[in-house]
This record gives structure tokens, C-alpha cells and sequence, in this order.
DNA sequence: ACCCATTATGACCGTATGGTCATATTAAAA
DNA sequence: TTTTAATATGACCATACGGTCATAATGGGT
């Protein structure tokens, strides 16, 4: 539907190349400021290739997109099914830490959404987004359901403010640690794992126990 | 330092139109994308005749950012003077209702904060955004500060923690007051007064006493 | 009425953009 | 070796960008 049939044929390892690079132009410059003719430079093949993978930018982008959506769905359900077993609050943590790890491990994907969040710009960006706040605030709901009935989470309180308030503070959390000045002095930024952990403990800490009294 | 005495001279009001025409554009479209042509079509004026203002793109859009860091400044700190007698959460509720009208008073400036927050391209980006930040968090730290010696404020946390939880949530809650699709189902956008101090109050309910138990 | 400093103007420049397309290259089929 | 279908190419197009500058318009002081 967004690739031609060109695209396909293609040795795995070239669409692989082309994809990654498309996506690291993509996330660093946003939809608008992502140039083609960067790309194709970069590729080392000419301009009008690229335009027998894709019919124009905004399909190359959109496929671009399902990609990495993917990748984001299959982590958050993994994480989920690994920490069934476990205390709400450890599954927090565990959450927290699988964030960090996706964003070492595909870290231009993160940095674009933080880039689509705030473009008005991208195509489809309202739908795009909702896609992805949709299924993070689902998996943070049922997290907290489950809690509530195993009496692990408070019941005199609405339950879409509590899933409001986990999601800014992991969200925050995994934007200071893929940006740097965002963490209101913390440094979170790459920082090194055995520091980011004793910090997500703290985190969850507070999140379970506030900071009144 | 940055505008030329021609633009100085001008009437205030054409001034002022100046600057909120830019402004809007430069918090729509960020930096790179904004467009010094249509900024001057949609004054109706020249395009020579911004370059008799301001030496350059980079210029002007310094320029309005210290217009706007000023403005954020001098909000910060009166809401810092009227609430100095409240109680350290009533404070904080005062802060983000104090967000939010300034949202509406002012809507372009958070936009372009927002903006700025995850574009590499805007000039001096890194210590702009530092500038923000760093007395953001001050004032953080000042109210859990004082909030501490009323004995309103756990001391068995650490303090840069509890800044960090309080950063991330007050301002998410302003950017999904300004932006859609930011809140995982709370629907704050542009929600009418009475409802948002309602969602406050939770919020503040929560962040006081935390999730658990 | 003249002067003159200040301000306004828009054609123009070099550069870059996304996208096109006739043609060249390739490689497998015949 | 010839034919044919698939792929790669880069000159080229219209458009837009930030920025320049010689010139025109303006308006108060004399």
C-alpha cells in the first residue's frame, strides 16, 4: 500500500539500509525538515531511486512509521507478559527499564515521536499520534486495574488520573533520558544503568507513596 | 543588542504586531520551518523592510524569545508572592491554574516552548531551553524547600526526586491543556475552567499522597 | 518650497526543496 | 547473441527559502 513493488525486491539488507536511514533524517529534522535529497545522498544512490522504492515522502515516512510502531507494540506487550506474575509496582519498574532499553537499542525511534508531538506538520500526525497514547494509556490502565484487585492500588481515586499521572512521569522520565535538559537537574541523560536504576526505584517510590507529610 | 533602533522607532503598536505576527509563526512551524516571507505577507509590510528591524532570521527570533522568557519570569515569580502564606500544596495548586491561564492569555509562547523542547535546529537551543528549565526547577525546589520546614513535605526522599515528579506532571498537564491527544484519555484540551480546577485538585490529591496502598 | 535623514519597497540573487522522466544500465530469458 | 523486462540515473522543473540593495516614498525642520 505505501511501498512499490520495487521496494520488495530490493536485497533485505538494502531496505533494511534505506529504512534506517530515512528514519534517522526523519527523527532528527521532523516530516518538513527531513530532506530527500539528504537521504539519497547519504544512501549514495540517485534521487529518482528512491522514487521507485515510494511514490512520494509522505509514503516514505508513513511506512517509516508502521515500522517503528510495530516495534514499540511487540516491546510493551513483551514487557507486560514477562511481569504478569509480579507486584504492580515491579512491573512499573520494569516498564520504566524496558523504555531505557528500547531507546539504547532503537534510539532514533524515540526521538521521533518526540518529534512528531510537537510538529503539526506530519501527515496524519493527530491520527498517528492517538495510535500510540492509545495503546500506552490501555496498557497503563489495565496495570492498574489489575493492582486494584490484588489491593495494591488506592480505590478512593479516579482511575483515568491516575493513568494521567504514571504516564507523564514515565513518559518525562524516558524524555530526560533521551534529552538532555529536561530532568529539572537530575542528568538523567545517558546516564550509566546502575545509576538510572536507583533512580527509577526512587521514582516508583514516590509515585506509590507521594510526597506529602 | 538584537533589534535595530529602526524598529525601536516604530509606533508600539506596530512593534507589538511585529512581534506577535512572528511569533505565532515561529511557535507554529518552529525555527527552520517558520518563513520570513510569510511572517512579512501576513503584515502586510515589505520584505526589506523586517531586514530594517532585525539583522536576521536568527535576530528576531532571539529577540522574541527573550520577550517571552521575560513574560514567564515575571508570571512565576507574582504567583511565587501571592501564595507565600498557603500551604505548600495549595501553592502548587495555585501554580498550575496560574499555567493554564497563561496558556490562554499567551498561547503561542508555550506552543514555541514546546517547539523548542525537541527541535535540534533553533539557535543557541541547548542554553535557551537551560534557561527555562533552571528557574522552572528553582522554583520547584523553593516550594518543596519551604514546604519542608512547615513540615508539609516528606524529608525522607530525596528532594531533586520529588522536583523532577512535580516538573513532570504540572507540565504535562499544561501540555495537554495546550496540545490534543496529550493526556491518555483525560481530555484536558481547552476543557472549561471549573472542570480543570477539578482535575487539579485530583492531581495535586495524588501527587501529595501518592497511588498506593 | 526645499532639504535630508529616516523608513519602505520589491525585483533580484544563490541555494535548496520535492518530484519527474526520458534514457542508460543491468541481468535474466530466449 | 538477441530480446525484454526490471532497475538505476541525474538533468531538469516549478517553487520556496533567507537575504540584499538600489531606489522610492515619507515627513519634520528650516
Amino acid at each position: 500500500m505505501e511501498a512499490k513493488k520495487t521496494f520488495f525486491n530490493l536485497p533485505e539488507e538494502k531496505q533494511k539500509r534505506v529504512l534506517e536511514t530515512a528514519l534517522e533524517e526523519f527523527s532528527e529534522k521532523g516530516y518538513e525538515g527531513a530532506s530527500i535529497n539528504l537521504i539519497v545522498s547519504k544512501l549514495g544512490i540517485a534521487k529518482g531511486s528512491i522514487y521507485q522504492y515510494f511514490t512520494d515522502k509522505k509514503s516514505l515516512f508513513l511506512f517509516i512509521f508502521d515500522y517503528a510502531v510495530e516495534l514499540i507494540r511487540k516491546t510493551l506487550k513483551q514487557v507486560k507478559h514477562e511481569t504478569k506474575e509480579e507486584p504492580t509496582f515491579e512491573r512499573i519498574r520494569r516498564s520504566l527499564l524496558a523504555g531505557v532499553d528500547f531507546i539504547e537499542r532503537h534510539p532514533f525511534i524515540y526521538r521521533g515521536y518526540l518529534k512528531m508531538m510537537f510538529e503539526r506538520e506530519a501527515p496524519f500526525r493527530q491520527e498517528l499520534l492517538q495510535r500510540i497514547r492509545l495503546f500506552s494509556s490501555e496498557y497503563l490502565t489495565s496495570l492498574l486495574l489489575e493492582g486494584r484487585e490484588k489491593g495494591e492500588i488506592r480505590k478512593d481515586m479516579n482511575l483515568e488520573t491516575m493513568v494521567f499521572l504514571l504516564d507523564a512521569v514515565m513518559d518525562r522520565f524516558l524524555q530526560a533520558y533521551a534529552t538532555p535538559y529536561l530532568d529539572s537537574g537530575l542528568n538523567l541523560h545517558r546516564m550509566k544503568r546502575s545509576e538510572i536504576e536507583r533512580h527509577v526505584d526512587e521514582i516508583v517510590k514516590l509515585i506509590s507513596k507521594g510526597i506529602g507529610r
